[in-house]
DNA sequence: ATCGACATAATTGTCAACAATATCGTTATC
DNA sequence: GATAACGATATTGTTGACAATTATGTCGAT
């Protein structure tokens, strides 16, 4: 009679759930670039033992997250301008596919589902609701990947996404950057209703542009502020 | 007197030499798809501690090269067919970008070296060294990558390649695919010597795409057999 | 006050032992 | 003979301690 209900062991969180808590603080900028990594203070803060951290900061090592130094440890890894440009060449190369993937393949009922996420993010602009609008943003890329089966394209492009996630992050809360992805939206949604997949390309292959465009100004603010 | 000369500590290999031995057992299809990797084996026959062993392989699924379950330890895995198609759909379209830079910027003494390269392997079809291809082979594309500075491209491309590696060796030592890789390469030289971007672009593409061909054609031979 | 040598503390690297889990073969039962 | 319960073995998961290395603070000489 085991009425015990097994007891459940209650041990602490797994390698992945640390690395995604990791991973979550770059992507907030509670841990900035160029940041050490220590140990025990992950230990202190997630609970996890010292072997799952560092299974964890191994597997962020492998992504290009973070950077390991022999005998001194895990830091937050700093993404030139230079390998930002190139993620963002590789991004509107990928993603442009998948957009013409969808306008072609999608079904009705699919293609309604993307445009009501981007009217959701619409009504976004008005309240201004940046971390919201971060995540409809990410749920809309993602839908467009992973709707015509690019799974793999689409893991690809979120690592390609996770060294500059923090600076998207950012861009949102500043000028009209908002405004101008949400009619880059409307652009490409045209073109996929219409089922023109070269022009959902086109349109796809632009806004990524955009945003690298954004981010370049963004970059040289900052630097020069 | 420290005539001793250090007494070298003679240590194990470190836990990216064993990723490496891992990798390359993999590539030679000495670890087959589906293989169960076990700590001790690879203890072994490396010598390294099960500590650097367990952090080359978290390293390695990381890469998407082998697959962790839990309580059951790693295993190669298997490349699906729409999972090859899409590395490949998106090789075709990054390195073809590459193809473009290499055309427009690459100096005539990095053009010439590119074409010394395409001519080594011309002189493997003679005395069919399907090994020596190969290697000249992955010298050629990451050339086209590197000097152009699209090193993000390039470790993107090395990535994709992994999970395909095996094939692509089985690959030269069928059928004709040798020859046709030399045609594909010759025409490619032809466009990036005239610095035709858009040539270069398009025949690396179609380079790309022809490899796939045949590795779905031999996909089907295996499986049929 | 500045610099370098030294001692001390903090941090990471490594290992070996132990615990938890899965796998496989054996036996008992129907 | 098939199947289920059981036990033995193999394999992985986890922990803690210790070694090696790097960072930090202290003190004295100039």
């Amino acid at each position: 009679m085991d009425d015990i209900a097994k007891a459940l062991p209650r041990k602490g969180p797994a390698s992945p759930e640390i690395a995604d808590w990791i991973r979550d603080q770059i992507r907030t900028s509670r841990f900035v670039p160029g940041q050490r990594l220590v140990e025990v203070d992950i230990i202190r803060k997630t609970g996890g033992s010292r072997f799952k951290v560092r299974e964890a900061l191994q597997r962020l090592a492998a992504e290009g997250l973070v950077e390991i130094e022999e005998n001194r440890g895990a830091s937050v890894r700093e993404a030139s301008m230079s390998e930002i440009r190139q993620l963002y060449r590789s991004r509107a190369a990928l993603e442009s596919i998948c957009a013409g993937d969808f306008a072609r393949d999608a079904s009705p009922a699919e293609k309604a589902e993307l445009q009501a996420i981007a009217e959701k993010m619409e009504s976004c602009l008005e309240d201004g609701a940046p971390e919201r609008f971060g995540s409809l943003n990410a749920q809309w890329h993602a839908m467009i990947m992973r709707v015509t089966g690019n799974t793999v394209i689409e893991s690809i492009v979120r690592r390609l996404n996770t060294p500059v996630h923090h600076l998207l992050f950012e861009t949102f809360y500043r000028g009209n950057r908002m405004q101008d992805a949400v009619n880059d939206h409307r652009l490409i949604l045209s073109a996929i209703m219409e089922g023109d997949v070269e022009g959902a390309e086109r349109a796809m292959r632009q806004h990524v542009e955009n945003g690298l465009q954004f981010l370049a100004s963004l970059d040289k603010a900052l630097h020069r502020e």
